[in-house]
RNA sequence: GCGCCUAUAGCUCAGUGGAUAGAGCACUGGCCUCCGGAGCCAGGAGCGCAGGUUCGAGUCCUGCUAGGCGCGCCA
């Protein structure tokens, strides 16, 4: 909106420039618009003569006298100057302070959002994290991360499903269904050894008391070990995806379903049909006992096994079916969100999708890092098996939800995030999220008192500090348009603290009340349109923006 | 050995090929008789190493070093 704003000027007068035939027909090459951080280079800053330089073979101060020469009166900009090497610096007037003002009060909390429905159709598949206890901590990071990035491509005018894949299925299930088994008969006559792949954690012998208590020992009278154990298997998944679901809910996540293998693809038959299918493409074959796809033919490294020796489908077989399954349900564009550990998982994966006939690029995989927990300083193991993990509904405890998502939105999901608990908690006062809430709560601490009556007149608004903050709402709708293509909501949570830190600096350097009142209503309308936007971030990376603090 | 990610201030991290590389925390010094001091202003300190592309490189390419993760008929 802004940016664009100056792009069109100077294209506008390129345009002329060629018409009049002083500048070559045909296109010219791109340039940037940045928003400048020195005062001195203006509010923004064009590249273009620098760019245009080598097309024209003429020196970039002189492009830039050309272009300038050419350029219309804009009301937005106040002035237009030629700068440094050959840089266009354009300084915003008044008026491009009441417009921002304007289109936010137009837009309200939409402000910035693409209309719904203009967009794709997207499944997002996010945390998908085996059903073998409570959600880690771990998963924290990718559960913020993908609610946040559905939000914001929901923002930019997608139509966004969010999805949680629950691995129900297969030997680790097996082995936390004999770990519970092993406790219910502990005691008895019938007591079994610590399964060798069993699970260490308390929370297995809840799952064993929850199941006394909800079916009752007769429950298992009767059955073999095998079945007793296939029982306590799917109890215990059950049990654990109740816990899963009200822990993501108390962070704020809410997932549109959960995917079970076990029942939507295995019990479903999408398995068979999948590898049916496969069979039928021809890209199947034998080695060693075993069923092999050739993913190779699709730009994996190696051939991956679709059904074993003993003729059971791999984890591999039932993701093919998975994503065949998301196609099928209309959807343009997958993305799965993953931990670091999976990319090893890619190869197949693309090679999967390819044999669906879909374009490679309708699938997207974003790995998240880990983060690293430490406790003063120590690494925190964070091996389920072993029981040694902070489980997320400690970890929200501990922190907080507003504090915990907004420290990790701030970061690029590529980034390994070092996270220390102690720290954490001892500063969670200090986090930055308080500072961006904390502009939010004084703004409508300033909007509780004296009553508005009239608009005021936001001509009069023309302190630099009222400029940048313009500059910054502005910019808004192309931050979130940028930040959704790049499936990075860390940027939505940096305009955030600029905006807030501009914010502050205005606050404290101009006042809102006790000034006349036509500029005292116009600074109020500025100060609104500066809260509902701060809110909006706020929102998409799914933090409260709290009124009071 | 091969692949992916990472290396920026004392710490945790931003940085769509642009000008004098930023923020939070920590440290130092200032700032409301008045709208919320959870704030503002000022200060010190940094792009792992070596080449290359470019008018211009933290950003792109190559090599090296260090850390994380992966390379299973586990999921």
């Amino acid at each position: 909106m802004l940016r664009s704003h100056l792009t069109r000027l100077l294209e506008q007068a390129a345009s002329g420039l060629q018409k009049d035939g002083r500048w070559p027909e045909g296109a010219l090459p791109a340039f940037s618009v940045e928003i400048s951080d020195d005062p001195s280079h203006g509010h923004l800053a064009a590249n273009w003569p620098l760019v245009l330089a080598r097309t024209l073979k003429r020196p970039p101060k002189q492009v830039a006298a050309e272009l300038m020469a050419a350029v219309q009166v804009d009301p937005w900009f106040d002035h237009i100057e030629v700068a440094g090497a050959g840089f266009l610096n354009a300084f915003l007037a008044p008026q491009a302070c009441a417009a921002a003002i304007e289109a936010v009060e137009a837009a309200g909390a939409d402000y910035g959002k693409e209309t719904a429905g203009s967009g794709e159709r997207i499944l997002v598949e996010f945390v998908s994290a085996n059903p073998t206890g409570p959600l880690n901590v771990v998963s924290a990071r990718a559960a913020a991360y993908g609610d946040a990035l559905a939000s914001l491509l929901t923002a930019a005018g997608h139509q966004v499903w969010r999805e949680f894949y629950v691995n129900d299925a297969g030997t680790q299930v097996e082995a936390l269904g004999k770990t519970v088994y092993y406790w219910l008969v502990k005691d008895q006559q019938a007591a079994v050894p610590f399964p060798e792949d069993g699970y260490k954690g308390d929370y297995v012998r809840e799952i064993a008391q929850a199941f006394l208590a909800e079916r009752g020992e007769q429950a298992l009278f009767g059955l073999d070990q095998g079945a007793a154990i296939s029982m306590l298997s799917q109890f215990a998944v059950d049990l654990i995806g109740r816990w899963r679901e009200r822990d993501l809910l108390a962070y704020g996540v809410r997932f549109d379903r959960y995917f079970s293998e076990q029942q939507d693809l295995r019990a479903a038959g999408r398995v068979e049909a999948a590898l049916a299918e496969l069979e039928r493409q021809g890209v199947l074959y034998s080695q060693d006992g075993a069923r092999f796809m050739r993913t190779t033919a699709f730009g994996d490294d190696k051939d991956r096994v679709v059904v074993r020796k003993d003729n059971t489908p791999t984890y591999f077989a039932a993701d093919v079916a998975y994503h065949w399954d998301k196609y099928s349900r209309g959807f343009d564009r997958l993305i799965d969100v993953l931990g670091p550990d999976h990319h090893g998982y890619l190869g197949r994966m693309r090679a999967a999708v390819a044999a669906t006939g879909k374009p490679a690029e309708s699938f997207e995989v974003v790995l998240v890092q880990w983060i690293r927990l430490l406790r003063q300083g120590e690494l925190v193991a964070m091996s389920k098996r072993e029981g040694d993990f902070v489980p997320i509904a400690d970890f929200l405890k501990e922190v907080g939800v507003d504090s915990a998502r907004f420290t990790f939105l701030l970061r690029s999901p590529d980034s390994p995030l070092d996270f220390d608990l102690a720290l954490a908690v001892s500063e969670s006062q200090e986090n930055p999220v308080y500072y961006v809430q904390y502009a939010h709560a004084r703004i409508a601490s300033l909007l509780r008192q004296g009553a508005a009556a009239g608009s005021g007149d936001l001509l009069l608004l023309t302190e630099p500090e009222e400029l940048l903050l313009a500059r910054r709402l502005l910019s808004f709708p192309e931050e979130l348009t940028h930040a959704a293509a790049a499936r990075a909501p860390h940027h939505i949570a940096h305009y955030a603290m600029t905006l807030a830190q501009e914010f502050h600096a205005f606050y404290n350097r101009h006042r809102v009340l006790g000034v006349p009142e036509p500029l005292s209503l116009a600074r109020r309308r500025l100060a609104r349109a500066v809260g509902s936007v701060l809110k909006e971030s706020l929102a998409l990376l799914g933090v409260s923006a709290p009124d009071r603090m």
